[in-house]
DNA sequence: CATTCTTGTCGAAGCGCTTCGCGGAAGCGC
DNA sequence: GCGCTTCCGCGAAGCGCTTCGACAAGAATG
């Protein structure tokens, strides 16, 4: 740095400030600063740098590497808080905890290394959340806690998505429409996207005079396939079902096949908050409502971002997912006889 | 610390030097030290570390965030490498980056925050590496590249694998045994592992005086399904699948019930290279060759801090896949006519 | 007993930046 | 022409550590 002051004939102290630009500085002697940085390649060591103004320009992201989910889903939230991290000139980076081990998240806080931190797949009641905050660290959250007052959050609006699917089959003539939901265990644990997303469909569908039929489910295809089998003998009348289960929805695939139901002319399928990419790899071109991905993940960094900034802490919003009709529902055509 | 000082009635100099264990301390000195930090839940900062004795204490692992593979292997690699670097006393944090994106590595690299670079997924020439080893940091890679002298990297034994299960195969009576790769693209961009599979599973095969059969086939069941629909077609004769796909295996198995094959009965299904928990997720509990994955991950750190530590690099390992066998592999029971 | 090591500790000089206080040079009104 | 403010730039003091040279003791050596 005193290389390109010397080169620009200023003191060092005024490239540091073209630089962060906390004081004025002419535009000839930024022209020069700039001209000589260029010519000496010149880049700031990020590490002095955080050292002397307390700021890391560092984002981490509690990256949930215990469980089984599919990337695709996960990752483009990652992608969206990447490039909104970037167009800040912070830098992401993934802290690689289980959201089982809040003390290691501590650790990691307590190091500083980080000016905030973004929580994913967040549990009602999130023991990262204390974890995070204690240490004094700015935190959003990607999916909210029991309760969200008074701190950034950014989640998925499944109320209206629940809604719009059941719409969306009802005003096709189906009057069965199964949920398949995540697993038991996340139900039990209070997590969020299952608790609300069931009620949500109950509510939709009881606001139709519709019998709500739905069943917990295991994350992998072989859970989705037994569940879809077992839906369907107990309820052959079913001629729809809404699934919210990245991995499951391929076994509700082979289910429907196995069961001779032809999609969509017996049976239409709707998947909820999944990725353009798990609709991609689908049998058919799956009717489903997208999932917000990147678009959660540069919210919850511009969130961030504003209560480093000393601004006020945004509330939280819910993003809707939006309905992508393809070809795996369609107006009943067969007539079921209850 | 000068606080940890003053407590201990010592130099500062002197309790950074009890540690960093890089000079003698008596042991007299070194409890009134301990005792004075503990005293006063010191912790030191990394960043003033790092600036002062230009060693971050971090290591980066390049995180494929974009790309759809199932998150389980690939984390088991990561846990491994989590553990491997906290004992070490480094932190381990996930740079995302798509592969196809060195450039943003590069800079990544260049602001030297990381001591080192772990990089997964490693093409047969892959511009990951010049990348970061251009900015002047160690690099270790996970899986291996074009040339890997004098490099440290850390692979699968794929030619041991294919041979433990062409032999685990034909030791039952199969000799109508198919292969299942990865995708077209991947064996195209000379993607390590599918190349290698390949050719070791056609070498298995010609040695027994088998004939391989083999697919490639894209990462994901509806995919994984039509190409052994279409296998089973043009070669009824077979009565075994070897499959090095994770998202595939699923679609396999809905192509043989399909087919009313049952496996192990008419059909035996061995997977490759992949993790406990994938197999867990299959309908059967899966016959498979379990993937070295911790241990990859853990490898590829100690490599890595032998060359931050100034020690001769180290070789490159193949890790040896362990035969897992459940039951869906099982003898020939049926004779097939040709 | 003088000399050379060894061992344990200290003070001070950085690491590469940010930031604070200060002051010279314009620009302004009267 | 005088004080006044405003605009820019400078020097220096850190940020919280590591590390180097120096230096007392005591141990080992001849």
């Amino acid at each position: 740095m005193q290389d390109v002051a010397d080169l620009a004939h200023v003191s060092l102290s005024t490239v540091s400030y073209t630089l962060t630009g906390k004081r004025p500085v002419s535009a000839a002697t930024r022209a020069r600063v700039e001209q000589a940085m260029a010519q000496l390649d010149f880049r700031r060591d990020p590490v002095a740098r955080a050292l002397a103004s307390r700021r890391t320009h560092v984002l981490a992201l509690a990256y949930p590497v215990y469980g089984v989910s599919l990337g695709a889903t996960l990752n483009e939230i990652v992608q969206g808080a990447v490039e909104a991290a970037r167009e800040a000139e912070y830098e992401l980076v993934l802290w690689p905890v289980s959201s089982s081990e809040p003390e290691v998240l501590r650790e990691l806080a307590a190091g500083r290394t980080a000016d905030g931190v973004l929580l994913m797949e967040v549990a009602l009641d999130d023991p990262r959340i204390e974890a995070v905050e204690s240490q004094g660290l700015a935190c959003a959250l990607i999916g909210r806690s029991a309760d969200p007052a008074d701190r950034v959050w950014v989640d998925i609006d499944f109320e209206e998505s629940l809604e719009v699917a059941v719409d969306h089959l009802a005003g096709q003539g189906h009057t069965h429409i199964a949920f398949v939901n995540r697993s038991q265990a996340d139900l039990d644990a209070g997590y969020g996207p299952s608790v609300r997303a069931l009620r949500a469909y109950e509510e939709s569908m009881a606001q139709r005079g519709l019998t709500p039929v739905s069943t917990p489910c295991d994350v992998n295809p072989g859970a989705g396939r037994r569940a879809t089998t077992a839906l369907l003998a107990e309820h052959p009348e079913l001629t729809a079902v809404i699934v919210m289960n990245e991995l499951a929805l391929f076994g509700v695939a082979s289910a429907l096949r196995e069961a001779g139901r032809s999609v969509p002319r017996d049976m239409s399928v709707v998947g909820i908050a999944i990725s353009g990419e798990i609709s991609d790899m689908y049998d058919h071109p799956l009717t489903y409502l997208a999932a917000p991905g990147p678009d959660q993940g540069r919210r919850a960094v511009h969130g961030l971002l504003e209560v480093l900034g000393g601004r006020p802490a945004p509330a939280g919003v819910n993003l809707p997912c939006s309905l992508q009709v393809r070809e795996t529902s369609g107006p009943v055509t067969r007539l079921t006889t209850p």
